[in-house]
DNA sequence: CTGAAAGCGCTTACAG
DNA sequence: CTGAAAGCGCTTACAG
C-alpha cells in the first residue's frame, strides 16, 4: 500500500500479477483489448485487495475531472432547488458530478465561485446568475464550456437555455382573458432583469392578440421574492381601483400574494384570479393551489447537460424549451377536473383537492 | 505552456527567473520563508503570464481537495435546500467547497453518492440521510470524516449534529396547551424514522408534564411530504371527532394540512390551531403564516463544518442543536405583535402581515 | 532563503 | 494482448 495507507493500482498489479497498465486498462473498459483471462484476473484482485480508484490522481493525468460546477443566486428559493435537483440527476445519469455555489446573489461571490471551479477544473459551468457576464468571462476564458440558465448570455461563447418568457406569459394572461377578466394587471420581476422584462412583453402582448389594451396602474415591478410578491400585493390590492386578475412573474411573488390577499380578505380566484409563472411543487399546496407556467425542468437539465458535453468545439447554442400552463383553482379552474362533489362548505369547490395536474401545452 | 497550453507553476518561475518549488512557496504562503523581493517578482510573475494554479494537482499532490461531499434526500424540500445553503455558505467561508448529492430517498442512490464521492477524495462527508448505516460506513473506512445531520449516527466512527426534536416538539406541544387547546393531535413522519418517534415523543412529554393525556385518535403517521400533510389533514379534519389543534412534524406536512384544511372550509387557526416544525420563509407567507419550531440553520451549519475541520483523530461527537419557536398567527397567536389595526375585513387579524420573527427560546 | 528531485496515483502513447 | 515509462501539475522533505 501507498504511503497514506492507501491502496493503489500497484497493489492490485502485484496481487494480479500484471503490470499497472493492465489494471488501467480493465478499468478504463474499451481503451485497450485485454484477453478475458486477464481481465478476470485483475478483477478478482481489485476486489481482494480492496481497491478503489482515486479520482484525484484520474482527473489529473486525464484531464477531465467529470465534475460541473453549479452557480445558482439562491438554493433557499424553491425554483432553484428545484433546477438544481433536475440538474444533479441528469449529471449523475452521465456520471458527472456537481460542484454547488451559491452565489446569494451577489456578483462578488459569484466570480469568486466560478474562479473557485475554474481552478477545480470542472469540465463544464452551469450558471443560473445575476450578472452573467463576469462570472462567463472567467470560465470561458479559462476554456470551460458554460450553459447559462434562465437568460441569454451575453457572452457568444457561452451556451444558454432558456424557457419561452414571451410565450409563457402570453399564455398565462390569455387564460385570464379567457376566464372573462379584463382587469388583468402584473406583478413583474426588477425591471432591469431581462426574465422580468420578457415576462412583460408576453403579457402586453396576449392583450394585443385579444385587441385589448392593459391598464399600467394595475403593473408592479418587484422583487423575486416571496416579500416582493407580499408587498405588491398588498399595494395593488390596496388601491382604489383593483385588477381582477393578476399575471404573477414568479412563484415566490405569488405565494407573496396569496398571503396579502387573504390578509386583505380578497378572495381568490373569486375577485382575483392569479397565475403564476416558474411554478413548483409548492403551488400545488398553497391556499389556493396556484395554476402556474410551468417550466420542463426535466427538460432544462436534459439540454443543459447536453451541452456541455457535446464536443467543445461545437458553437455555442442558445436554446429554448417550452413551459407549460399547470390549471388549478386560482385562475378559476374547476380543479381537479370532473372532481367528485364534495360535502364541503359553499366554497370548497374553489379550492379542490390537489391532484394530477392538469398540463396543457402553450 | 503545457501540452494542453495551460499555464502552469514552470512557465511563472521562467517568467521569475526563480525554481518552480519557490513558485509554490509563495502560494502557499507561510510554508516556508520567502524573501520579499523574491515573492514580488513571483507575485508579478504569476500576474504577467495569467497564472492559475490546478487545484486537481494541488489535490494529488497534498492529499487533500478542500472538499466536502454532501449527501441530502431531496433538494426539491425546502428544509433540506435552506440546510443545504447554509452549509454551502459556511463551507465557502472557510474555502471549502461542496459537492452535491441528491438521494432522491433512495438508498441505492445514496450508497452510490458517497462512493462517488470517496473516490473524489472528499475531505469530509455531510449526511442528511435515510438509511445512515450503508452510506456512512462506506466512509468511515475510507477514512473519510462523517458529520450525520438531523439523526444521531449509528456508526460510532461518525459526529451527528441534531435538533433537539423531544424539546422542540414540547414546546410546540405545550404553546397549542396553553392557547386553551386541549384536543391538541399530531400529524408525524414515518414511524420508523428516529426524528419521527422523537417529535412523538416530545408531544406526549407536553401533555405528561401539564398532567393531561393526549387522545390517539388525533395522532396520524403519515410521510414527511406535502401531500403527506395533506392525506393526514383530510383524515383527521374529516373524521367524526376532530382536533381542536395540531402539531405537525415539518413544514411540508403543515402546508400540505392547511391547503386540506381550506379546502374542508375549516379556519385555522380559528377551529385548528397548527404549529409546525422545522419551518423556513414559506412558513412565514403560507396562509395563514405558520408558528413553526424553527432550526438555526446557521449554528448547524456552523457545527457540522466544525465538527469535519477538527483533527481527524478526535472523537466524533453527538452535538444537539436548539430550536426556536417562531410565533405566528396559525397558533392562534396575535401576529404580528402589536400590530396596528387594519381597516380590513372582520377576520384580517388572523392573518396579519408578515414581519420580523418573534423567536422564542425554547 | 533557494533549488533539484522524489512522489501523489493515475492515463496513455510507444514498443514489443 | 501486455509492459516499461513519460507525463499530468502540483507539494514537500532534503540539501545546500
Amino acid at each position: 500500500m501507498g504511503r497514506r495507507g492507501r491502496v493503489t493500482r500497484e497493489d492490485v498489479a502485484r496481487a494480479a500479477g500484471t503490470s499497472t497498465a493492465v489494471v488501467s486498462y480493465v478499468l478504463n473498459e474499451g481503451s485497450r483489448p485485454i484477453s478475458p483471462a486477464t481481465r478476470e484476473k485483475v478483477l478478482r484482485a481489485m476486489e481482494e485487495v480492496g481497491y478503489r480508484p482515486n479520482g484525484i490522481a484520474r482527473a489529473l493525468a486525464s484531464g477531465s475531472t467529470r465534475t460541473l460546477g453549479l452557480v445558482v443566486p439562491e438554493l433557499g428559493n424553491q425554483f432553484f432547488a428545484a433546477l438544481a435537483n433536475a440538474l444533479e440527476a441528469e449529471a449523475s445519469r452521465h456520471g458527472l458530478v456537481l460542484l454547488l455555489g451559491d452565489s446569494a446573489e451577489s456578483v462578488d461571490r459569484e466570480r469568486s465561485l466560478v474562479e473557485t471551479f475554474s481552478a477545480r477544473q470542472v469540465d463544464g459551468l452551469i450558471y443560473v446568475g445575476v450578472g452573467a457576464h463576469d462570472a462567463v468571462e472567467i470560465a470561458t476564458s479559462a476554456r470551460i464550456p458554460v450553459v447559462v440558465l434562465d437568460r441569454v448570455a451575453d457572452d457568444e461563447r457561452a451556451a444558454s437555455v432558456v424557457i419561452d418568457n414571451v410565450e409563457g406569459a402570453a399564455g398565462a394572461t390569455r387564460h385570464l382573458l379567457e376566464h372573462g377578466r379584463r382587469d388583468v394587471g402584473a406583478i413583474l420581476g426588477p425591471s432591469e432583469v431581462p426574465t422580468s422584462l420578457a415576462r412583460f412583453f408576453g403579457w402586453r402582448k396576449a392583450f394585443e392578440e385579444a385587441g385589448l389594451r392593459p391598464d399600467d396602474r394595475f403593473l408592479q415591478w418587484a422583487p423575486f421574492s416571496k416579500e416582493g410578491g407580499y408587498r405588491a400585493g398588498l399595494s395593488l390590492l390596496g388601491a382604489e381601483v383593483v385588477p381582477d386578475a393578476l399575471f404573477v412573474a414568479s412563484e415566490d411573488q405569488a405565494l407573496g400574494l396569496l398571503c396579502a390577499a387573504a390578509e386583505l380578505g380578497v378572495s381568490v380566484p373569486g375577485s382575483l384570479a392569479v397565475v403564476s409563472f416558474d411554478g413548483t411543487e409548492a403551488s400545488r399546496y398553497s391556499v389556493p393551489p396556484l395554476t402556474t407556467v410551468a417550466p420542463r425542468f426535466d427538460e432544462i437539465a436534459r439540454r443543459t447537460i447536453d451541452l456541455l458535453r457535446a464536443a467543445p468545439d461545437a458553437a455555442p447554442r442558445a436554446e429554448t424549451c417550452a413551459a407549460d400552463l399547470v390549471l388549478r383553482s386560482s385562475c378559476g379552474c374547476q380543479w381537479p377536473a370532473g372532481a367528485p362533489d364534495r360535502a364541503g362548505p359553499p366554497d370548497s369547490t374553489e379550492h379542490p383537492a390537489p391532484s394530477d395536474d392538469e398540463r396543457s401545452h402553450l
